[in-house]
DNA sequence: CTTCAAGTTCAAAAACTTTTGAACAATATA
DNA sequence: TATATTGTTCAAAAGTTTTTGAACTTGAAG
């Protein structure tokens, strides 16, 4: 779980089957929400716990979907939009489209973290 | 396994997770090469046996990939192109192009075949 | 009616994926 | 250095999917 796929290495059934898990898609969807921001594992902790979160996010970047990038203690995740765009034109996009109009597990903006 | 969900209901989650897997993303190439030509379960056995076709048409039909139609002691398999365009506007054809270029288990043309 | 070809069913086995939690490692900052 | 925060690892348990084969159904055609 520690590789990186290149771009012509990445192969459209092992995409699908990751993106076929409603928790990995809810994580997409919000990455692409977010799109800029540097998010890391502890922004979806809503979704599931931290060890089945490396797990998701794990196939994810194995998949080709993610690319996770150590920053300190923190682990940077980004869409690997080009890659996935030169590879599978319309793809992702469409992907992303479809899921913005779905029901999936919610998840809240992190920008209200206020403490007492 | 013996409903087609309506085109509205088709869940994008469940067609990729579906199409996560070589056997039917292979049918469903194969399906889109012989548009037009009414092909049937044991066009497909190069692929599986007869009862683990049952089993992945079973799936493709249930995620409203494909139609399948009684047709005497045939099943004809039909793509549902246009239910899966208008729902998710060119994911089958980013899928389809994919698919083209990758190794997937070989299947014979049927035109071949005679008999001695 | 018999027989064939096409497909289904069922249940069990095999294979895989997901979830869990407790213990661990690594970095940042007081 | 101590401590909090972030994330990883590992192994076991739970859950799900895929494969198998033998027995069955259905319709077509002799």
């Amino acid at each position: 779980m520690t590789y990186h796929p290149p771009a012509e290495e990445i192969d459209l059934a092992a995409v699908m089957a990751t993106l076929g898990d409603s928790t990995r898609l809810a994580i997409l969807g919000h990455l692409d929400r977010q799109e800029g921001k540097p998010l890391m594992c502890s922004d979806f902790t809503a979704l599931a716990s931290k060890s089945n979160l490396t797990y998701h996010l794990g196939r994810m970047r194995d998949s080709g979907i993610i690319r996770l990038e150590k920053n300190g203690t923190c682990k940077m995740i980004t869409i690997r939009r080009d890659d996935l765009d030169a590879r599978f034109p319309g793809f992702l996009d469409s992907v992303l489209k479809a899921a913005e109009n779905m029901d999936l597990p919610a998840l809240e903006d992190e920008s209200e973290t206020v403490s007492a």
